[in-house]
DNA sequence: ATAGGGTTAG
């Protein structure tokens, strides 16, 4: 680039070289490509830049692309070719591709060096293999504040919330001089888990070391929106009044939703003409609160702004209308969806789940496993289509999707599916086949099994009125989470009452008194 | 060349 770029200013005044200028300005990732076309020696560092150069500009193939030919035409490449192929690879989710690249890095030995070994974490994290990303950071001998901070956003991106602390936690036992990244992290990860006092705390931080207050304040707004605390956030927006961007007043106008403040929401959105990321962010709100007049004003908001086309939008439309019970809407809405993706087909599988209809979500879903539909299941599509099948009793055709989870499409079931499966089976009154599921996951986990799974086998019990196993499994329970969980108690008192134990009930209510557990006040979540 | 803030399905 550097060697092409003075050429620029040798012909200004001439309108052809005018417009080349504004083609550059406009499309810089094209005419670096092209500019690169013209240079007389493809030297690998200049092939390099060329590489992060279009991972830059968001295209990721166009990276793997000139990777394939470099691969190709040389054997010789380095560690500099490797970090933009990696990212790369994170970005397309091709879990196949990033582990062949890394294999070749060690073929050549480009597997070493900090910089490498950061981007093999920050890979294997995006693909969700956290064992992987683990292996590579301990191998890391010199660990700088860049590869402990990819570790702590990894373990963040998986829903690890507490494992994140801890990796913060190893930070500070190990002195590794924090950045705004890791404040960045942390404030996240207290959103994520809902600690008002932890994250008070880093607030207090951020306060302090002052950097980067338009990013980590956007953060902010998120963890106290994430935790109720609207005013809160109010007041770091206030506060960072003059500093304010685009992203800032996304975050406190989705959290306004969220937290039900719509007046000062559509005042917000008033502020500047409303992106289609907000209105989307916005609607998922209004999907978990079922509030549908605020969804329909937020469709009428996208429609006046010529959102219709894009696809996450119609995506969490289409989602908000089967949450809140208008089916027709978003059926109508679906069809009329020239790119359905994945998340659209599991989205109008889990409306009609939601809405009782089993065999009308299983329709669907055999349409969309179809050749012609484009789109695989994943496991969010085949925990909506076995909760679907609990809900509506469909035991064989839950059976069926199971087997089809793991054979077909070769996916492996995590514990809400089995949870979902057990309940399943408890329909049918099969409590045998759920012992064996059990008796089988025992081997395997050497005796561990989560307490999600103990309390599934347990409402089969009192459903199927199976004493001898329902008691053991409420020994196991009590004995795991007992002594924290409230619900625990609850549970197993309603099995008691289920088989008759009518001392076993008392004795757990007695417990939760003790414990002084109060019963939260059931609410409807329907608005009139 | 590696890490960070606001979007969609559980």
């Amino acid at each position: 680039m550097s060697a092409r770029l003075p050429r620029l200013g040798d012909v200004t005044g001439k309108s052809t070289n005018l417009f080349y200028r504004i083609v550059f300005l406009r499309n810089f990732a094209a005419h670096a490509d092209h500019v690169f076309d013209e240079l007389p020696q493809r030297d690998l560092s200049s092939l390099n830049s060329q590489l992060s150069s279009y991972l830059r500009s968001g295209n990721p193939n166009g990276t793997l692309g000139l990777f394939h030919k470099m691969h190709r035409a040389s054997p010789d490449l380095s560690s500099h070719t490797f970090t933009p192929v990696l990212g790369a690879c994170a970005l397309l989710s091709y879990p196949e591709t990033g582990r062949q690249v890394h294999a070749l890095m060690i073929k050549q030995g480009a597997e070493t060096g900090t910089i490498s070994k950061t981007a093999l974490i920050n890979m294997y994290s995006k693909y969700g293999y956290l064992a992987d990303s683990v292996t590579v950071f301990e191998s890391v001998e010199d660990k700088d504040v860049v590869s402990w901070n990819a570790l702590l956003s990894g373990f963040l991106r998986n829903g690890k919330g507490k494992e994140a602390l801890g990796v913060f936690a190893a930070m500070y036992r190990e002195r590794v001089e924090i950045s705004e990244f890791t404040l960045c992290s942390v404030v996240k990860t207290c959103a994520s888990l809902k600690i008002l006092q932890q994250g008070k705390q880093v607030h207090a931080m951020v306060v302090v070391t002052g950097r980067d207050l338009v990013v980590l304040g956007t953060a902010m707004i998120g963890f106290y929106s994430s935790v109720g605390l609207m005013s809160e956030a109010m007041k770091v927006y206030m506060i960072l009044n003059v500093h304010t961007d685009e992203v800032m007043l996304n975050s406190l106008i989705s959290g306004c939703i969220r937290n039900r403040n719509y007046k000062e929401a559509f005042l917000l959105m008033s502020r500047q003409r409303p992106s289609a990321r907000v209105l989307t962010s916005s609607l998922a709100g209004c999907s978990d609160n079922s509030d549908l007049w605020i969804g329909k004003q937020i469709h009428c908001v996208a429609l006046r702004n010529g959102f219709v086309s894009d696809s996450k939008l119609c995506n969490g439309l289409l989602d908000m209308y089967g949450k809140c019970g208008q089916i027709v809407q978003a059926r109508t809405l679906f069809s009329a969806m020239p790119c359905k993706s994945v998340v659209s087909w599991t989205s109008m599988i889990d409306a009609y789940a939601v809405n009782g209809d089993g065999v009308k979500a299983l329709e669907i879903f055999r349409e969309m496993c179809e050749e012609g539909s484009g789109v695989l299941p994943n496991s969010v599509t085949f925990l909506v289509v076995l909760s679907a099948c609990a809900h509506a009793g469909l035991v064989e055709e839950g059976k069926e999707c199971f087997g089809m989870m793991k054979e077909k499409y070769r996916l492996v079931p995590g514990t809400e599916h089995y949870v979902c499966f057990i309940d399943i089976l408890s329909k049918a009154g099969d409590t045998e086949e759920i012992w064996r599921l059990v008796e089988r996951m025992m081997e395997k986990s050497d005796q561990n099994i989560p307490c999600a799974i103990w309390v599934a086998v347990l409402s089969a019990c009192s459903l199927n009125m199976d004493v001898t196993r329902g008691e053991y499994v409420a020994r196991r329970l009590m004995e795991e989470t007992g002594p924290v969980n409230s619900s625990t108690y609850v549970l197993v008192s309603n099995f008691y009452a289920a088989i008759g134990k009518w001392d076993m009930v008392e004795e757990m209510r007695g417990k939760l008194k003790e414990k002084g557990f109060v019963k939260a006040a059931g609410h409807s979540s329907v608005i009139v």
